[in-house]
RNA sequence: GCUGGGGUGGUAGAGUGGUCAAUUACACUUGGCUGUAAACCAAGCGCCUUCGGGCUUCGUAGGUUCGAAUCCUACUCCCAGCA
């Protein structure tokens, strides 16, 4: 995998880049929209890809459970599979020991060996250890493959904190003497990527700990996690300002699980290339969606009943430029899923022209000044 | 016309003398969602309220009872079977 920062900004860490995979060329900043189990939910690859995506992420949780890792290699990896012929980042289930740990009792464990997950399907005892993650997320056929990690919840306390960003650093090294073991020039010349992760929550000490054991490893990319855990916004930012001016800058940087339109702005603008969430799809199946003033609307709410505007004036997206508020109410109030759709593809929409913009906004020195008022 | 069954809050449908302003589901209203156990979750949903409570409701009108959505009578409407 390479990376090369292509243009940066005067008095911000923000910046463009090209990122190139197996699969193809990636222009950061970047967004990548969620599909969990093989799907970005309600949508087909070519709408993805057509909307502006230009890689996506698959889990490895989800796609180990069903259908199973050996079914896709044997089919021909995720891309070939689920027919996204670009390039596709896969988590590595850290997220799931949290998100199936904190949330329902005893579902997941962290141990300093692994994380034992009970199936949220059928109950099956499961173990996944930094090499067995990165074992299967080879075999999906990731082209970056992201290193299991121990994400601590919101709140935490230091001492949960200190075992996160320890047992994540050790585990960082396992891995990447795994992806070594495995054979880094294969890798290499497969030019595939293996992701670190930060932790360290809100405790900058941590924080910047972290990143030094993260960063001191031959990892191609440095991804921040332990944020969108339910920390809010202004915890976010600390988190990452606590580390945003010594980040690598030889190599991509990739804020897990964000986010919002806002958050990006402010995200890019504190040196970040690549984002993940699940945001644009999910809002838009409980009939969210977002204006292009980045605000949170409600397609239920009663007063778009009579709507024969767009969802935003200003919207170019396939869906706006189509359909009425009124209508895609309708449709959401009856549960059609073509409401879900077209939500999915405006809320994608609205991303991905925001970051056109922003790529636009770095190449012509014009990003402070064009998002300002949004970058604190 | 006769016989039997039944009319409960927007809808379906519990409840058969007090713990019923009335279970539940759906609908509706409003919130929430940031590496997806998520087309989900939460709250509200007769009227008024100084949030203690007050008032009016279970086809309509009477009645029994300390007390009725629940028992009785009449009326009315609906459904099934028979004419």
């Amino acid at each position: 995998m390479k990376f090369s920062a292509r243009h940066t900004v005067k008095n911000s860490h923000a910046r463009t880049g090209i990122l190139t995979t197996p699969h193809g060329v990636i222009q950061t900043p970047v967004f990548m929209p969620v599909a969990t189990s093989g799907a970005v939910k309600t949508l087909s690859p070519e709408e993805v890809k057509n909307l502006g995506a230009e890689i996506i992420l698959g889990n490895t949780y989800h796609l180990h459970l069903r259908p199973g890792e050996e079914l896709i290699a044997a089919e021909g990896g995720l891309q070939k599979w689920m027919n996204w012929l670009g390039p596709i980042l896969t988590d590595s289930g850290g997220y799931q020991a949290f998100s199936l740990g904190a949330t329902r009792s005893k579902s997941a464990k962290t141990t300093d060996e692994g994380v034992r997950f009970f199936s949220h399907l059928d109950g099956k005892k499961l173990f996944f250890t930094p090499e067995s993650a990165i074992d299967i997320q080879l075999k999906l056929g990731g082209d970056i493959v992201m290193v299991l990690d121990d994400c601590a919840p919101f709140p935490a306390t230091e001492k949960r904190l200190y075992a996160a960003v320890k047992r994540t650093g050790e585990w960082a090294k396992r891995s990447t003497e795994h992806w070594q073991r495995e054979g880094i020039a294969l890798r290499q010349a497969q030019g595939k990527g293996l992701f670190g992760i930060v932790q360290g929550g809100l405790n900058k000490e941590l924080r910047q700990q972290s990143l030094k054991d993260i960063q001191s490893l031959p990892f191609d990319g440095i991804a921040i996690g332990g944020v969108s855990v339910g920390e809010g916004k202004q915890n976010m930012l600390a988190a990452v300002d606590f580390i945003a001016n010594d980040l690598d800058p030889t190599r991509p940087h990739y804020l897990m699980g964000v986010g919002e339109p806002i958050d990006l702005i402010r995200m890019i603008h504190r040196g970040i290339d690549m984002f993940d969430c699940v945001l644009p799809t999910r809002l838009a199946r409980h009939g969210a969606f977002w204006t292009t003033n980045f605000k949170r609307e409600n397609i239920r709410r009663a007063s778009f009943t009579n709507q024969s505007k767009s969802l935003d004036p200003k919207c170019n997206c396939p869906t706006c430029q189509t359909y009425s508020a009124s209508y895609l109410r309708h449709l959401v109030m009856t549960n059609e899923s073509l409401g879900l759709r077209l939500l999915s593809i405006h809320n994608l929409s609205i991303i991905f022209n925001l970051l056109r913009e922003i790529r636009s906004s770095i190449e012509n020195d014009n990003f402070v000044n064009k998002f300002g008022p949004h970058l604190s």
